[in-house]
DNA sequence: CGTACTCTTGATTTCACTCAATTCAGGTGG
DNA sequence: CCACCTGAATTGAGTGAAATCAAGAGTACG
């Protein structure tokens, strides 16, 4: 297994691609996104160390992936990733459960776009980035990786939005920002009542 | 395994309920979504005859799902289900592929939510109906089986918003529509130039 | 240290939501 | 068989939230 390291920026895979490989996140911040025609870009996750990248449909890829930040992948061919599966029977089991659980999230994701203003939708981001980065209890202080226009094309919104988004919860005192790239929860369980109400 | 009707409406799984039973459609169509606390509800898919259903999380099911007509569904207990799944190793590849390529379509409806106008969600909502009826060939002609405020619930959006972009599909010639639950594509090309503009 | 990018804020426009009324279709009972 | 009733769909008017257009301030990187 292979790893290599991708630059900020840089595109590792490409959807409509043959699918060829299979990778791992070791280090820094992947982006899984789509293009539409007319420029626009929505991303459907961000990849952290240890999270899976390669979930194709008729052997290519179904979707685009580059790099947040400098990051190092570590990468192994399809067939002998499906060698692997075929030899251990849990691990299949497992992926199963892994992609329903990313099937599960993806459709509650569904719901935040589909039916929440702006405010709630990075509320519920910004919740969202605290459960995944505190490993047992909740972060409270969230380092973004990301920049606003990769909050906006994952929320579904403008940068112009997100910004005055980040403000509103701000003025709400519910959430404080010292600089662009860091945020405080002041009070996560409020924040939660907003996000879903 | 034992088959039981669903009467129009009647509730057959809740979200959050013990996952006791995988189900298959047999007959008619289950509407399978979630619902907000202020009552809204988002619909995640329309299930067809030979759909599945019973995905869940931590041994709960994740969403709900009642019947859009009157409808025939087949069930069988978890633990014969997963019985089977041991003893048909190629079911659990078939199974994963089946949930993969249901996360690649929730992903582009996320793309399809977040992203684009009224119209064009209605446009390619109607262009996915037509892929699913047709067996060979896309349909031309698409009986509806799911009313005005289950499209919007799927679509994130509201009945009058749906029934005026109806309007406007037809005022453009990208469709005919002889009653409420009949629609034909008149371009099927120009619509799908339409929906992914 | 300067240049380019990112972020924020302001003004205006647009598109979908809300509220309200009317039309239409299907089903029921006289 | 027709009149009525109910729920569904359409249409209209007005409002509101986010997009767009346009500057300016901040920050990071070469």
């Amino acid at each position: 297994m292979a790893c290599v390291p991708v630059a900020r920026n840089q595109v590792l895979v490409s959807a409509g691609e043959p699918a060829d490989y299979v990778y791992f996140v070791f280090e820094g911040m992947m982006r899984v996104y789509k293009l539409v025609s007319d420029g626009r870009r929505q991303i459907s996750g961000f990849l952290y160390p240890e999270d899976f990248l390669g979930l194709a449909v008729n052997g290519r890829y179904g979707y685009s992936a580059d790099a947040v930040i400098p990051t190092v992948v570590c990468r192994m061919p399809w067939a002998k990733f499906e060698q692997f599966i075929d030899d251990v029977p849990r691990l299949e089991r497992h992926l199963l459960e892994e992609v329903g659980n990313k099937l599960i999230s993806a459709q509650d994701r569904l719901l935040v776009l589909g039916r929440r203003s702006s405010s709630k939708r990075l509320a519920w981001f910004l919740l969202m980035l605290a459960q995944r980065q505190g490993r047992d209890r909740p972060a409270t202080v969230i380092h973004l990786v990301m920049g606003r226009a990769d909050i906006a094309d994952y929320l579904g919104l403008t940068v112009e939005t997100v910004s005055r988004s980040f403000t509103s919860l701000r003025i709400s005192d519910l959430i404080d920002a010292p600089n662009s790239h860091t945020v405080r929860l002041l009070d996560p369980n409020r924040l939660r009542d907003f996000a879903d109400s």
